[in-house]
DNA sequence: CGAAACCTTGACAATGTTCAATCACTGTGG
DNA sequence: CCACAGTGATTGAACATTGTCAAGGTTTCG
């Protein structure tokens, strides 16, 4: 594994130059086809994955046998590091591909120690962390104010492809149904909610291609109870 | 400001030694009353809040009006961290007292170099930030998949007096419109879920003090959606 | 004491879920 | 190449949950 990945990467390349070779010597690329389980629950408690190319999702399973979808991750993001912090009192999940794939995983032990004697990497994974914390308390504000059609909105206008423009488009990145989980909602209120979008918003949905000709008047409905407004200043 | 405070806690006391004097220095230490404005949206960026005595409530308002409350903290919790990124792109809020209160009050740049030349100031944290995130994760995971009264008793398992007890009680730390708002739902879904838990479950409500004659049938109905059962270990 | 805030309740509306049926799409083996 | 199984997506109807609005009771605090 070449140290050049991790000098031209947001979270690593603040490190100390001597933590390169300790990185690029812990680090694993590895690859998978689309619906390989990457991490069980043992698994997940020791490794740190970050993600180079592709799709996964994280997951646990309820008491009554249901799956619950914890995230859904894509290129440049990472997880594990909630196992950083020892002892850990952290869940774990399981890791499945939903698309073909290539990550980095690190032991989470050397990670840690790594961290722990470089303060320049461990100021960068803080800023990452609170970065990500920031994300949680957005999709916090959304579960609890935001109806269906509003939460699919907000994940519709944050994911297009032109945000100024007032006619933009965007092409969901894996199935409606992982979708319609990570949102909080069950696949027929989300099916239900697209079409309601298209009658009151004009929104044209062709598969997984979705077009908003008119990106004010959807604004004006999605963000209203949010504390932000679209393309997603704070509101005051 | 003594620097024995910072010494006989959990988030500071990993510092190097040489960091105490400067925390102590750093530090203010402000009393308010119950309903006092403690940051504006101004000052939040700006300020890392430790609480000693009290409860706040950070709340943003909507682009229609309504308030949302961001999180409600208590003694050794804390708020701001997440200016301590730098460039900041993080959301401000404002914060109030609901209580009497005690907290300590950091200059943010200060506190953030300060952290940036301390490898064990940083990932302690680090480490503290992983817990608060975990705790995000849980809120998300609740909001998602269990009802009102499911989060409602979630939130009195978790707050009782002595879990191992098979009968017990909770006295709630503020007032049911806070409560309601934070656990996603309305004061009067608030209120008639408490009437619906004391029916099935034969929960005895007294103003805000809760008893709860019999854990186990509670813990039946709020934990089955949950990926932990309570006391609320994994599942698995 | 009286005002204001908090809390509860009822009637009703809006939203979301469940369950079952159907259709569309994809990949596999004959 | 086609038949077919399996998954994903949509739809309808019945139902459950939550929100809204209005009214009235209760508590708190100056």
């Amino acid at each position: 594994m070449q140290t050049d990945f991790f000098k031209n990467n947001t979270l690593f390349s603040p490190a100390l130059e001597t933590s390169f070779q300790q990185l690029a010597h812990m680090a694993h690329w590895q690859c998978y086809k689309k619906g390989a389980m990457i991490l069980d629950h043992r698994q997940s408690e020791h490794t740190f994955l970050y993600i180079v190319r592709g799709w996964i999702k994280l997951f646990k399973e309820s008491a009554d046998g249901q799956e619950i979808i914890v995230n859904l991750l894509t290129h440049d993001q990472y997880c594990g590091e909630e196992f950083l912090s020892y002892p850990s009192k952290q869940e774990t999940y399981q890791a499945q591909s939903i698309s073909d794939l290539d990550v980095l995983t690190f032991p989470i032990r050397a990670l840690r120690s790594l961290i722990a004697s470089d303060p320049q990497l461990a100021f960068s994974f803080l800023q990452s962390t609170l970065q990500k914390q920031q994300e949680l308390n957005e999709r916090i504000e959304h579960l609890s104010i935001q109806n269906a059609i509003q939460r699919i909105g907000c994940y519709l206008l944050r994911s297009c492809d032109d945000p100024k423009n007032p006619k933009t488009s965007t092409k969901l990145p894996y199935h409606k149904v992982l979708l319609a989980s990570f949102l909080g909602m069950k696949p027929e209120t989300f099916s239900r909610a697209l079409k309601e979008m298209s009658k009151q918003y004009g929104l044209h949905v062709q598969g997984d291609v979705i077009h908003i000709p008119d990106v004010k008047k959807l604004v004006g409905f999605v963000c209203q109870h949010c504390s932000k407004v679209f393309p997603c200043q704070p509101s005051e």
